[in-house]
RNA sequence: GCUCGGUUCGUCUAGGGGUUAGGACGCGUCCCUUUCACGGACGAAACACGGGUUCGAUUCCCGUACCGAGUACCA
C-alpha cells in the first residue's frame, strides 16, 4: 500500500524568508498537491539566541502571498500540534535518552574552551578535518571515557552537558536521494553531532528527525545545503528504529548569484537593485532593510511561475503556468541537479506577461492607486480604455502612471531632445492649424482627428512622419507613447487644443529654422 | 584542507551513443508603424578539459580543472 504523501516546510524564524526558501516551500507544495498529499509547516526555533521577532509572521504572510496553502501549521493547527519546536521541547529528551540507552549516543561534558583546544591540537597535528569522532572522543570528557560514577555524579550535580551521537568508526552510510541518486559517505568523515544542547534544547538534527517521524513525513524536500548532514539523519532514523518509515530525501539545487559565483545573498540584491525576498523587511534588531518582490511591483503569480522554473522544468515548451498547471505538471524527477543563477530579467518578463494578461478593467486598480498616491483626479476619463492602451508597454503596475500620467496632468516640461530635433517651423504651422480646428470641437473620435490632421497635412504638402512627434510632444510632453489619435479622443478635442496652445506658446523661442 | 555535490549558448534549460544540439530570457538586425512599446521574421551565441570504451561520443567510464555546499551546543 502507498504511503500517504506528507511533506513539510521547516523554516527558522531568524529573519526575512529568503526567496530560495520560498522556492523550497513551493516545490513542497506542488509535490504535495500533485500527489494528493498534505503539506505542513513547522517552525524550527530551537536556537533561542537567533530568534527574530516578526520573522514568523513574515513567513506566514509570504507564503500566503505566493499562494501556498498549508494543511497544518502553528497558525491553523493540525493533528500534530504544536508546530513550533520550542513548544515541543519536552518531547525530545526521551529520544536522546533512548539513544544513550541503546549505546548510540553519550553524554559529553567538554567546555567550549576544551573543544577549541581539541580542534587546535588536531589542526597543529595536520589532521585533515578536526572533529569530535570515534577517535577523538576517547580523549575528551564524556560518558565513554569517564568512570560511570563520575558521569552519574556530574549529571546529578547539574553539570552542563550535551548529548552527542555516537557515530560508528567504520561504516558506509548510504542514502538514495530522489534528485541525486545514491550518495555514499563513510562514517569516519562524520562527526559526533550534538543532539541535545546544554540548554536542554535539541539541535536541528535531533528535532528534525523526531518531528518528521512523529508527523508522518513521507518526503523531505529541502535545500542542498543539507546534503552533507543527511547521512547523520539516516543514522538517526536507523538508531531510533524508524528505518522502515524513513522519508525519502530530495535535495534541491541552490540559488546562486546572478554574476560570478556563490550563493545568492542580500548583498547581490542591494548591489543590483533587485529583490531577493518575497516582501519588504526591516530587521527589528539592526534596522537593516530588504526589498521585496511584492513591493517592487511583482505579481505573485509571476513570482511563482519564475520560481518554479528555477531548477525545474516541465519538459515541454510551455513557459506560462498557473499554480494549478504547475501542480499538474510537477514532478521531482524533473528537478535539475546543478545550481541555478538568479536572473531578474526572466522575472521581469514573467511580470510583464501576467500584467498584460489582465483585463483592462482589472488594470484600472493600479492606475487608481497611482492617481491616489499623486493626489490627482481622473478627470472623468475612461481608465479602462487608458490602461488597455498602456498595457503593452508596462512591466510593473507603477509603469501605468509613468507611461500615462499625461492623461491626467498637463505637461510641465517638454522632452528637450525631441524639441531640439522636431520642433520645426513646419511642425508649428501644422500644430497651429490642427489646434484651431480642434478648438472648435468638443469631443472627437480618433479617426475624425486623423482625417482632420491628414487634411491639414495634404493642404500644406507635408508628410505625416515629419511632424507627428512634435504634435505628440505638444500634447503629452514626451516623444513616445501609444496611438496619438486615440490619446486625443480620450483627452477630448478641447483639452487637446488647450495643451497645443500652451506648447506653442511655451516653445515659441525654440523653433528650429 | 577534508567530505559531499555539480558542470549544454551570457542566463534558465531540452536532449541524449550517429541531431543543422531545440526552446525561453537577454542581445543584434529587419519588418509593421506617426514615435516608443507590442507583435512578426531573422541572426550571433553552448555540450569545461584530457584520456579511455566504441565503427562513432556532447551523451557511458576514469581523471583533471573549475564552481558550489558542508565542515558549530546555527538551522
Amino acid at each position: 500500500m502507498e504511503r500517504e504523501v506528507r511533506v513539510r516546510f521547516a523554516p527558522s524564524p531568524t529573519g526575512a524568508l529568503h526567496i530560495g526558501g520560498v522556492r523550497t516551500a513551493l516545490y513542497n507544495y506542488l509535490f504535495a498537491r500533485k500527489m494528493g498529499g498534505k503539506m505542513l509547516l513547522r517552525i524550527e526555533d530551537t536556537d533561542q539566541t537567533r530568534f527574530v521577532p516578526g520573522a514568523e509572521e513574515y513567513i506566514q504572510e509570504a507564503l500566503r502571498w505566493i499562494g501556498i496553502e498549508l494543511d497544518e501549521s502553528p497558525w491553523v493547527g493540525g493533528p500534530h500540534t504544536p508546530y513550533r519546536q520550542s513548544e515541543r521541547k519536552p518531547l525530545y529528551m526521551q529520544y536522546a535518552l533512548q539513544l544513550v540507552e541503546s549505546g548510540h549516543a553519550y553524554y559529553a561534558f567538554d567546555t567550549p574552551e576544551e573543544l577549541d583546544a581539541m580542534r587546535e591540537r588536531l589542526k597543529a597535528a595536520k589532521v585533515a578535518s578536526p572533529q569530535y569522532n570515534a577517535i577523538t572522543r576517547a580523549t575528551m570528557k564524556n560518558s565513554t571515557t569517564l568512570p560511570e560514577d563520575e558521569v552519574k555524579a556530574r549529571l546529578a550535580s547539574g553539570d552542563p552537558y550535551v548529548i552527542r551521537l555516537k557515530v560508528p568508526r567504520k561504516e558506509e552510510v548510504r542514502l538514495n536521494d530522489m534528485i541525486r541518486g545514491w550518495v555514499m559517505v563513510h562514517s569516519a568523515t562524520l562527526d559526533d553531532k550534538v543532539l541535545m544542547k546544554s540548554d536542554g534544547m535539541p539541535t536541528y538534527h535531533l528535532a528534525n528527525i523526531v518531528d518528521d517521524h512523529l508527523m508522518g513525513i513521507s518526503h523531505v524536500i529541502r535545500g542542498e545545503e543539507w546534503l552533507p548532514s543527511a547521512p547523520i539523519h539516516v543514522l538517526l532514523y536507523k538508531y531510533l528504529g524508524w528505518e522502515d518509515t524513513m522519508p525519502q530525501f530530495a535535495h534541491l539545487p541552490l540559488l546562486l548569484k546572478p554574476d560570478g559565483n556563490g550563493k545568492l545573498s542580500k548583498r547581490d540584491a542591494d548591489q543590483h537593485g533587485f529583490p531577493i525576498f518575497p516582501m519588504d523587511w526591516t530587521d527589528p534588531n539592526t534596522g537593516e532593510k530588504a526589498m521585496g518582490f511584492r513591493e517592487s511591483g511583482y505579481l505573485p503569480e509571476a513570482v511563482t511561475n519564475f520560481l518554479a522554473f528555477l531548477g525545474w522544468n516541465p519538459g515541454t515548451q510551455q513557459e506560462m503556468f498557473t499554480m494549478a498547471e504547475l501542480i499538474e505538471a510537477f514532478s521531482i524527477e524533473r528537478i535539475g541537479k546543478s545550481g541555478t543563477k538568479f536572473d531578474i530579467n526572466k522575472a521581469k518578463w514573467y511580470n510583464q506577461q501576467y500584467l498584460k494578461a489582465k483585463t483592462d478593467e482589472e488594470l484600472t486598480a493600479y492606475m487608481k492607486e497611482a492617481l491616489n498616491a499623486h493626489s490627482v483626479s481622473d478627470n472623468g476619463l475612461d481608465l479602462a480604455k487608458i490602461c488597455g492602451l498602456l498595457k503593452e508597454r508596462v512591466t510593473f503596475p507603477a509603469d501605468f502612471w509613468q507611461e500615462g500620467k499625461y492623461f491626467f496632468t498637463e505637461p510641465e516640461q517638454y522632452d528637450e531632445e525631441i524639441v531640439s530635433k522636431k520642433w520645426t517651423a513646419e511642425a508649428v504651422s501644422v500644430i497651429e492649424s490642427f489646434q484651431s480646428a480642434l478648438a472648435a470641437k468638443g469631443s472627437i473620435q480618433a479617426d475624425e482627428a486623423k482625417a482632420l490632421l491628414e487634411g491639414i497635412l495634404t493642404d500644406k504638402g507635408i508628410k505625416i512622419g515629419k511632424v507627428m512627434q512634435a504634435i505628440r510632444l505638444a500634447i503629452t510632453g514626451v516623444g513616445a507613447g501609444p496611438d496619438l489619435m486615440v490619446i486625443i479622443e480620450i483627452l477630448g478635442a478641447a483639452k487637446t487644443a488647450e495643451r497645443m496652445a500652451k506648447a506653442l506658446q511655451t516653445l515659441s523661442s525654440k523653433v528650429i529654422a
